[in-house]
DNA sequence: AAGTGGTCTAGACCACCGA
DNA sequence: CGGTGGTCTAGACCACTTG
């Protein structure tokens, strides 16, 4: 061979090269959803390398979401990802205490209680049923941060009260929701709110064997915790 | 050689048995963060494979967040990725879109205008630098559910002024932050709210060339808007 | 010096697809 | 049949780390 035997100091891997390549030809439009992107064969001529380096390419793209691949007939620009209809959301309180905020728990209610109806339906159940029921706030630096309202089905976690909370029981399926309300009297209170702040409610509803086992309601001060995230997107 | 020379049909490809069993150290907590993995080199002698594809098996566990790995000392385990803390939030308007709910848009603002300081200090720039400025509001099936305010750098987004809202400004990186809050009476009148109404507020920079190109703030009513979103984890 | 990962090659066999 | 991707090998050179 008449190249180097690897690639030059300085400069991307050949592989990056045949992916900016590739990915060039999507970012600019110049090839759209279902379009057809050239063979590993065809990379292999026009940048010189072997197949195995334009097969890492090809693959790699795949696993990112820009491609997808077909044996025997080729590889094929992915159906347009809608760009930011996804939004991570970190947990705030794991994250909180991942930036080294001193964390406390306070244990405002736990032991059994009736399930009211909008609960029991939760649960499948019918209102009335025994269920263990605890509210703990979480304070971050002395703050109050969150108030978790918690009510768990006790044959399928048995040792429910002695969990903490945020210490998630097992569980195969997490379903939330998020959404902004005005808090009721009590949860303001705990939270060291004036009436009429807005709260974000987080509810999380956990799955296991097909059944709901446990339901938590977070209610976290509007104006105390702000959920970001962050996602990556080609021009387009 | 006396193994056959590719993988045997019906198993599972050398590469995912290599995986299979790096991963199965860490999920059954024999190997714990921080803990070194087997070599390339050890797994070659291991599993009898190539270099390549004890390279292939670790590389691709890297990408996936099991490992990381540090040229010259060896691969590692991960920090422990916290559970369940990931929410995803899809985008509200395109999701009722996607239902098939009726979108109507509405230009409540639009043209140039002069940065307040709090904007352009996210941009970047001095506050009274001309941008523009739009204000839309959304209907799903003839409900307010959303009123965004844009605001665009002009020099790169030269055809701010004929974009339609939602239909993202080329960009390449978008940073979203979620809250609750009481609306500005304005914006309260614009979604046909009672004062004291909680709502979400989301907020978007869009990021081109390490320069934010465009930052808006979408209000969506707390009491009409949930976001909802489900995770998947192994029982702990 | 010995071990690590990072990359690359020039072949190979296979299953699958369409003409 | 020829083209596609899916996998695999047995080497190789390199930069980097630790002793």
């Amino acid at each position: 061979m008449d190249r180097p035997p690897v690639s030059s100091p300085g400069e991307a891997p050949l592989y990056q090269r045949v992916k900016d390549h590739v990915a060039g030809l999507i970012g600019r439009g110049q090839l759209g959803p279902g379009d057809r992107v050239p063979s590993e064969h065809e990379l292999v001529a026009l940048f010189r390398v072997s197949r195995m380096t334009a097969n890492r390419a090809l693959r790699e793209l795949t696993a990112e979401g820009w491609l997808f691949r077909i044996p025997g007939l080729g590889s094929f620009v992915a159906p347009q990802r809608a760009p930011a209809t996804i939004l991570e959301i970190p947990d705030p309180v794991a994250d909180a205490i991942a930036r080294g905020g001193r964390h406390q728990l306070e244990t405002l209610l736990a032991g059994p209680a009736r399930a009211p109806a909008s609960i029991a339906a939760i649960f499948g159940l019918t209102a009335g049923t025994a269920l263990f029921r605890g509210r703990w706030r979480h304070r971050v630096d002395g703050r109050p941060l969150l108030v978790e309202d918690r009510w768990i089905l006790p044959a399928l976690a048995p040792d429910a009260p002695q969990a903490t909370p945020s210490v998630l029981v097992p569980h195969e399926q997490l379903d939330h929701s998020l959404r902004a309300s005005l808090p009721p009297p009590d949860i303001a209170g705990a939270l060291s709110l004036e009436s009429g702040s807005a709260c974000l409610l987080m509810t999380r509803t956990a799955r296991l064997g097909g059944r709901t086992c446990t339901f938590s309601e977070f209610w976290l001060p509007g104006d105390r915790i702000t959920l970001t995230g962050t996602s990556r997107s080609a021009a387009q």
